[in-house]
DNA sequence: TGCAATAGATGCCGGCCATACTCTAAAACG
DNA sequence: CGTTTTAGAGTATGGCCGGCATCTATTGCA
C-alpha cells in the first residue's frame, strides 16, 4: 500500500540509517539488502523503488554515518570549543566502547578497507568524509599535516586493535596511539 | 586420484598461498573455497581432505601472509642491517605499489577489520603475525612503543589511502604518514 | 604382492544473494 | 471526484556459497 511522501521520506531515512549501522557491523558483504529492510521494518520488495542499486545505498549509508561523526564534534564544539571537541573525539575513538561496537564508530576503521573494491560513488564518500573530519581536526589549532597524522594514528590503532582480539596487545596498541597525541611535536 | 605425500603438501602449501592472496585481494567473504582450490590448479572438492572448514584455511593463509613480510624483513635485516630493513619496511608499505596490491601486502590492512567478525583463530593469527612485527621493527633501536606508533601509522595510512581512492587527498595521507617515521620524538 | 589409506574429482544440498517483476491500495493531482 | 502515480508486499530467478557424500585411482605399507 501506497503512503505518503512525508512517510515514504521516514522509510528511506530509516534504511540508510539501518544500512549505515549493519554496514559497520558486517561490512559490504554481510550487510544484504533484505536484512536491511527487515531492520527498517520492511520486506526487500520495495528497495528499488528507493535505490537504483545496492552500491547507491552503500554510498549513502557511508556519508550517513561521516555525517553523525561530523554532527557530534560540532556538537561538542559548540558546547566547549574546538580543541577540546578533538581532545574527546580522540578519547572517543581509542575507548573500548569504539572497538567493541564498530556498528556505532567510524565508518573508515569498519570497511574502509573493501571500498577500494567497490564502485568508485564509495570511494567518493570516504573521501568527502575523511576531508570534513580533517578539516574539522585541523581547525583546533593545528596544522592540516598534524591533523591527519592524528587520525592516521587513531584508525591504524582501532584497526589493529579490533583484528588482534581481547588481550594485553590490544591495550597496548591503544596505549601507544593515546601517547601519540599528547606529545607528538606540531 | 591419490598422490604421493610430498605432492600432497604441495598442494596442501599451493592451497594456502593462493588462499591467502585471494584473502587480501578480495576479503573474507569474497575468497570462495572452490576460487581458491582453482586457483590452486584443483577442484573444489578435495578441500576438506586438506583443513577442516574455511575458517581454518583462514587462519593458516593470514599467518603465511604475515610470515611472507617477517621473512621479507629478515632478509633485508641480515644484508643491510636492522634499521635499514625497518626504513625499507616503511618506504614498501606507503608504496603506491603496495596500494595498488593488497594482495601482495600487509593482511592487517587487506582485511584486518573482518577479523573481528570471525572465529577467534583468524584473531589469534592477526596477535601473533603483528607481535612478530612489533618485534622485528622494535630491535631497529627504537623503542617497542615508539615501534608499536610507527605500525600503527603506516596502517592507518593505507586503509586510508585506499579507502579515499586515487587522488589529491590520497597522496596528502601518505605524505602525512612518511613525514612521522622520521621526525617523531623516540 | 596385496590390502588399506587417501588425494582429488564430481555432483549434490540447503541457504542466501541482488535484482526484477506483478499486484494492491492509498496518496497525489487534475 | 476520477485518474494517475507509487510505496511496499509478495514472489520469482539465476547465481554463488560452504559443506558433504561418493567414487576412483594411486600410493604407502605390511
Amino acid at each position: 500500500m501506497r503512503m505518503s511522501r512525508a512517510a515514504a521520506a521516514e522509510s528511506r531515512a530509516r534504511i540508510v540509517a539501518e544500512a549505515s549501522r549493519m554496514l559497520r557491523a558486517r561490512g559490504v558483504a554481510g550487510a544484504s539488502v533484505a536484512e536491511v529492510m527487515q531492520a527498517a521494518g520492511m520486506t526487500h520488495g520495495g528497495f528499488y523503488k528507493h535505490f537504483i542499486s545496492k552500491d547507491a545505498l552503500l554510498a549513502e549509508a557511508t556519508a550517513f554515518a561521516f555525517a553523525e561523526a561530523a554532527a557530534r564534534f560540532d556538537r561538542r564544539a559548540a558546547r566547549q570549543g574546538v580543541e577540546a571537541a578533538a581532545t574527546a573525539y580522540a578519547a572517543d575513538y581509542l575507548s573500548p566502547a569504539h572497538i567493541a561496537h564498530p556498528e556505532r564508530g567510524c565508518p573508515l576503521a569498519a570497511f574502509g578497507a573493501e571500498a577500494g573494491r567497490h564502485p568508485e560513488v564509495l570511494s567518493q564518500a570516504f573521501a568527502a568524509g575523511v576531508e570534513a573530519l580533517v578539516e574539522r581536526l585541523s581547525s583546533a589549532g593545528a596544522s592540516r599535516d598534524r591533523a591527519m597524522r592524528r587520525l592516521l594514528i587513531l584508525l591504524g590503532a582501532v584497526v589493529a586493535a579490533r583484528a588482534v582480539g581481547a588481550g594485553a596487545l590490544r591495550q597496548e596498541i591503544l596505549a601507544a596511539a593515546k601517547g601519540v597525541w599528547d606529545d607528538e611535536p606540531g
